[in-house]
DNA sequence: GCGACATTGTACCGAACGGTACAATAAGTC
DNA sequence: GACTTATTGTACCGTTCGGTACAATGTCGC
């Protein structure tokens, strides 16, 4: 019964490919059928509300990523540093060093955004919040902790954008090598 | 008669708006002529192409405005600190304080990039490039002038996001004071 | 085997898409 | 006035859009 659970992961995962790559108007359900290689049919069988309840799924999908790989870590560490470190580890693995974009920031910029807004608010929110914990543990003062946790949160969105403009991906490495800097970890791990 | 878009530069101001809120797919035709009062025939009258056309022209538009008002000044002011000056006010009173989103920004994200993505990438690296001229000449080390010039670019577009993401635009605003000091301003103008 | 339910393919819908054709009208210019 | 060009409205094109209906097939416990 449940074992569409492990298949479901996947099935979102390849969904959240078109819309990154297409954003919400551009992913047709032509290109996510053709992608997915599943018809209408189970499409709609899966998610009976379409369009919509696939974007919606798929934010929740990468909501439960970062999460578990991302604000957990930097919650439940007992040392800030070690989950600020992981965190960033974890980042450049999951935008694959900037050859990935952020689905969710993506979303943000356009009109999807009204659609999905509570979502969206809500991941950048407790990304911010929980670095910001993190950094505060770590000795930072607490006001000084939020203008650092936000400003490192912006840096890692404006490096996705500003490495797919440029076509170069060490712009987003050249990036995460300053937030590391700046947020206290060593130079090289 | 009562025109809504006497000239060209109105006209694309408008269209620009459109593709900033809807994205390039998003902008149907029907949108794009709800918002400048003009019907098929006149916008196939001023664009042969057709909408890759209005998108082009549109970039165009924008990437001259920020040369005229951002890249100029920061190459042409014999004070280099004057012209990142100009070039940070120029860049709130432009996106209104984070009320409005980059458009070459957001077309970089998705599918649409493949489209202009020479237009995206020489807005882009313009902008790179002559802030860490000025801040060369500003005293910086050149390799640290690079740095911090996209780092800069990268924060702007990052707070974009962050800003809409959030629906708030302090966001916007306190990135703006940050990178004023980091890039030796004062605290007020 | 059976029945129950999960999954799928396919045909179809009305609406909207980007784009074209072209005649009607407006605006200069002489 | 007439001639020329710029601009516009409208009807239409084929295609694709998101979505629906539903019968056929697969898969499971029994």
């Amino acid at each position: 019964m449940r074992r569409i659970a492990p298949d479901r992961d996947q099935l979102l995962a390849i969904i959240a490919e078109v819309f990154r790559e297409h954003g919400y108007e551009g992913a047709s359900l032509a290109l996510i059928g053709a992608a997915t290689g599943l018809g209408k049919g189970s499409l709609y069988h899966f998610f009976p509300s379409g369009k919509e309840e696939m974007a919606r799924a798929v934010i929740d999908n990468i909501d439960g990523w970062f999460e578990d790989n991302v604000f957990a870590p930097l919650h439940d560490n007992p040392d800030p540093q070690a989950g600020i470190e992981h965190m960033v580890a974890a980042t450049d693995s999951y935008f694959r060093s900037g050859r990935r974009v952020c689905l969710i920031g993506a979303f943000a910029l356009d009109q999807s955004r009204d659609l999905f807004a509570s979502q969206i608010r809500d991941y950048f929110g407790r990304w911010v919040a929980h670095l910001a914990d993190a950094l505060a543990r770590a000795g930072h003062r607490p006001a000084e902790a939020g203008e650092l946790a936000e400003e490192t949160v912006a840096a890692i969105q404006g490096a996705l954008t500003l490495a797919r403009a440029a076509d170069d991906l060490d712009v987003f490495s050249r990036t995460l090598r300053r937030l590391r800097m700046r947020l206290g970890l060593p130079a090289n791990i």
